[in-house]
DNA sequence: GATGAATGAGACTTCATTCAT
DNA sequence: TATGAATGAAGTCTCATTCAT
């Protein structure tokens, strides 16, 4: 009577259903069923949809999960004393997290998916900005870069496959491009 | 001796499936059924299947097509006398052509299209090719700069929506933060 | 610790889904459709399909289904003490059963359907080739007969249709006429 | 004026196609599409449409044409000065000519085939009581033996596969039972 | 008369979602 | 609350038949 103890099971398959999902739609794309993302989370379809009313709120919840932990990378960073690097740091990682994996990209851009993802999608720009604007102040990037441009490009660089060497080393290539192109010029 | 009547009909309508099936998969990407394609083409599905096998073939004639013409254009540019030019020129016209369309960066990543479409990706590379090394040697693009890079960057243009005016003045922005990382440095 | 309730559920579905399908392939051969069948069964095309999870497959279990119930009645047979008439009774049966049945003659000879049915088919042998050991052991069967000659000559009685009175006596006939071909000459 | 070309090329076209109906139909099933079939006589599909109206009609005329055949070969044994000899002559034949064809125990027993065919099927029972009547008349075959058992024996011949070495020789052994199960008992 | 492109009904199969247990 | 069986709309593809050339 006190404790609530079903509560506890209830979030324990909240999280399972949510970290398969991210694995699978990561892996193979968010098309694959919704029956795999159960049985691979190792619970019944029937709690997939008691935890998700619709595999559209499956998908969302998914990448605003990926988004708020992106956020929490982002905030840390922001409190750096090298705004610069803080930066560099964070595209870097937003890139390496989301390398090859075609979720990814589909999240920010697939036609079918786009009105569902619009929630979790205007996260990224609150954490984006803080980083963006110190390194800005500091004159890392130049002063007429804003954000969109900031996920376009991240976004060119996470669909590098790299599952091969030489698709490792193309990454590096094109994040020092970008890198680059954000730079103000001498 | 003359010509067969019989051909032209055909001919006629699978020119009109594969621009109707641009069309909508460019709009509202490649998982529209193929029915609607044929409803908008204006014939019997069972016409689709006819000129194109199965969805799969439809998808990639439609993606070939597109590089074809893609590869006209850099055919045209590659006798320009001002190589620099020349290839700001492609690549700000595939970023336009591409711009917003979700089913062209689909059409280079997905993973569900990815086998079917090597074929016609190949294409790309070789006419980027050419306009690469002119490039090079005049000294508008660093010397470290290949062709896969190339293509990882004109997809993240593309991917910019533009539908808005705000869009196509960002695509613009994300262009020329891409040709600046890759001049080479002074 | 005793039994799960859903399991019920599904269990007579199935089975009322295999017998529809045995009394609709029966009657009117296995090219009807999947969708008929569900009719027939008075479930969802969906129901038939979680079951059997390919049409081939919903064929292959009815006729298993069918050929599991002879081998009862063949083994039950076996055990008779009188040899002769356990063979005479067991052919009569299978005569009589399959009697007009397209369905029965298709599944063990269409071409479509051989490899489907191979594992199924490899049941009756067994239990044929018991039956006809001790039937020739007795001297009610020619020492040379083997089991092969036994299943083409039970389809052809079982191909007699049999839908009207002279064709019930036409089957008896045939039957009489093979009975005399298998027993030795005096 | 005088002759009529056209008519004979149309003649030429239509037993191309009814040839290649049959090899097709009997290699393969009656299920193959009529496209197949056109394509396998070297015509257009339009073509076969023109000689027989429907898929069915194509049907009926191959196995017509075989009967046809059937009744020519009968014919001349009929006038055989040895009545056992031919009837057993003119079964072997059948058996051997329909061995391991689908399309042909198909043709006479198929739920789908049934009605399409009856009209060609007709004509087996007259070519066939000439033969039996004359081998009662010596003795070769029972008394009681009517025509109705005798198309029953054959397919139930014609079914055993004889592509391998032990196919033909299943179908002498079957068919040697069944001769037996004809003659007279001393 | 011959051709083969066009047609659309219908087959099999998948999958998001609901609901009885 | 968890389960998974049931459902049926929708998708891809085939094929007999029609008809313009």
């Amino acid at each position: 009577m006190t404790a609530r103890a079903p509560r506890a099971d209830a979030l324990r398959n909240r999280s399972r259903v949510l970290a398969a999902a991210e694995q699978v739609f990561v892996a193979r794309g968010t098309s694959v069923s919704t029956e795999e993302v159960a049985r691979s989370a190792g619970v019944g379809i029937g709690t997939v949809f008691r935890h998700f009313p619709t595999k559209a709120a499956l998908i969302e919840a998914v990448f605003r999960e990926r988004l708020r932990r992106f956020g929490e990378e982002a905030d840390q960073l922001v409190a750096s004393d090298d705004p610069a690097a803080a930066i560099w740091t964070f595209l870097s990682r937003v890139a390496e997290v989301a390398a090859g994996k075609q979720a990814w990209a589909d999240a920010f851009t697939s036609a079918n998916l786009h009105d569902v993802l619009t929630p979790a999608r205007e996260q990224l720009p609150r954490v984006l900005g803080a980083l963006l604007a110190r390194a800005q102040q500091v004159g890392a990037i130049r002063a007429d870069v804003t954000v969109p441009e900031l996920i376009a490009l991240m976004l060119a660089v996470a669909r590098v496959p790299d599952e091969t060497p030489e698709g490792t080393a193309l990454r590096a290539r094109v994040l020092a491009i970008v890198f680059d192109g954000l730079r103000p010029r001498p």
